[in-house]
DNA sequence: GCGTCGATGGCA
DNA sequence: GCCATCGACGCG
């Protein structure tokens, strides 16, 4: 398996967060390294999104996403968690992709199954922002003969967000026991047998 | 299994 | 005064 360069991350989220589904997330702290299937991800579009916190216009927090794709948005959520978006689209465009769940590989135990629970356990902090997804530390590998099936359904928690809360731009691996808890999967968004 | 609630801090 | 969340708690 090859480590994801930064131009695989120049598309727009809409494509990068399905094309992440299958991917294998490296983390290593310290001596060790971790790794987790990401089962479960969010396209955040642009500034004309009302869920995308760019379309608040840019500010310090947002600033990463106007930059190049491949580099981390870690932002802190409810006082307590954090939560890991890689940058996607181009210069000016602020567009990044939500990874949401992951399922640990390697006999590791882990509960990854929720954006909260995936930065804890992988100690991915606001220290990891604007940092490019391409270092040792931190990085994805491609995953070729992993051709997961794909569904997709509307995003977590942005009820706010007026027309945008029924986009479908949430995407997840519909076979996974590793899906954000409560928010599995909905029976009627599968299709197919 | 489900709904509800509070923790907790950065941000606009 | 919000939050791209989570775990605890009360149900019955």
């Amino acid at each position: 398996m090859n480590r994801l360069e930064l131009p695989f991350y120049s598309r727009p989220a809409i494509e990068l967060a399905p094309a992440l589904i299958g991917k294998i997330l490296v983390r290593r702290i310290r001596r060790k390294v971790f790794r987790a299937r990401i089962v479960e991800t969010e396209a955040y579009v642009g500034a004309h999104d009302l869920a995308c916190h760019a379309s608040k216009g840019r500010t310090n927090r947002t600033d990463v996403m106007f930059g190049p794709a491949g580099r981390a948005y870690v932002y802190l959520i409810y006082g307590m968690y954090d939560m890991f978006n890689i940058v996607a689209g181009e210069i000016d465009d602020p567009q990044a992709v939500l990874i949401r769940a992951a399922e640990p590989l390697d006999a590791w135990e882990a509960d990854l199954s929720g954006p909260g629970k995936l930065t804890r356990a992988l100690q991915i902090t606001r220290a990891d922002n604007a940092l490019p997804v391409t270092n040792d530390r931190l990085h994805l590998l491609d995953n070729p003969a992993d051709r997961p099936r794909l569904a997709a359904t509307p995003r977590i928690g942005i009820d706010y967000a007026r027309e945008w809360k029924h986009e479908l731009l949430r995407f997840v691996d519909p076979t996974s026991s590793a899906l954000s808890s409560r928010f599995g999967l909905d029976a009627s968004q599968l299709r197919g047998p």
